[in-house]
DNA sequence: CAGACCGTTCAGAAAGTTCTGAAAGTTCGG
DNA sequence: CCGAACTTTCAGAACTTTCTGAACGGTCTG
């Protein structure tokens, strides 16, 4: 009887965890998963865990697995037991420097691969649109290893400082203003 | 002739941005148009838009709008014009203390208050896991709050400190190797 | 004040994502 | 090596998000 009570208040903090983690990209039952594992306290058979969020075998298979590339989540080999039991991480500095460190390095730099590609393309243009396009997509680039630079020394220091972003982007004065001042 | 040619890298520079925009949440198109705003440094109307990005009026009306409430592009009227101009936000800072403030916030916020209904609930439970359930609740919550405090560090002074999350979550030694030590 | 021009809205279409359930795969004890 | 216990994989179903295109409403011009 007090079982009920509780568990509908799990399902409560389960989906909010999983708003925000849904909000950072992820799928909302990684976060339901972590939150479950991380209320109870002790470690959990995936049988267990897809009872109680009222999920299939399968897609509790994929979500721990998953959850355990981001090291998230751990799983555990218990001696004398056939299957296999999970519990959650609590350190959350290893869940989200591994994430920073993986994915947004990978956003970035695939972001300025094509960048790249494109300046290249905008300097084998000889007219006046292209020119200009250039010079911009080059801020562009200087904006995404502002970027890279910031991840490295968020995962190295757990500080991120978006200072030196400033004005990065700003463009020149137009070439109206240049020739009024002249 | 030389148009073809840019054109393309345009594109391309574009689907570069749209990819990262909508690794932070947004919709690709978003990070399109803004791109396609800011190479051309010039502004341009919701139809040219349209046209180049291959998209409809009511999909381009929609985009801008929405680009206009995160304050990533603005509008400008043309004396004289019937149509209404565009032109992109160049200061990285507006545009990104704009999201993380009304955004990021309102997340914390209703994880938060769910979170407390959520401990509510186990507070009124008398059986064990409620309690423990409860303690643990009450780490999430003050996560919410470290990060509340991170956000609004972050808008005032563009820098984020994590380290206050350090063990926030990590949770006390099990039963077990309390009464071995004991 | 009729018609051209422009922006917005919205129902339904299209595209994309996530989940289920069943089948195949793996491991282990007997 | 058989069968039970458990996990993984994957085709298709269910759901969600995003886009299109047509209709509407406002505004300017002749």
């Amino acid at each position: 009887m007090g079982v009920e009570l509780w568990r509908e208040a799990e399902l409560l903090a389960a989906d909010a965890v999983g708003d925000v983690i849904e909000h950072w990209g992820f799928r909302k039952v990684l976060g339901r998963v972590w939150t479950v594992l991380y209320l109870s306290g002790e470690t959990l058979s995936a049988s267990e865990l897809a009872e109680r969020l009222s999920m299939s075998a399968g897609s509790a298979s994929t979500t721990l697995t998953e959850l355990q590339h981001w090291a998230v989540v751990r799983r555990v080999w218990k001696p004398g037991e056939r299957k296999e039991f999970f519990e959650a991480e609590t350190d959350f500095w290893k869940m989200i420097s591994k994430v920073v460190a993986e994915r947004e390095r990978f956003v970035a730099r695939s972001a300025r691969d094509r960048l790249e590609r494109a300046a290249e393309l905008f300097a084998r243009g000889r007219d006046a649109g292209s020119r200009e396009r250039l010079e911009r997509v080059q801020r562009l680039l200087a904006f995404t290893t502002a970027a890279e630079k910031v991840i490295d020394t968020f995962v190295a220091s757990r500080r991120a400082d978006f200072g030196a972003f400033g004005d990065l982007l700003a463009l020149p004065r137009s070439l109206g203003t240049r020739l009024r001042r002249a």
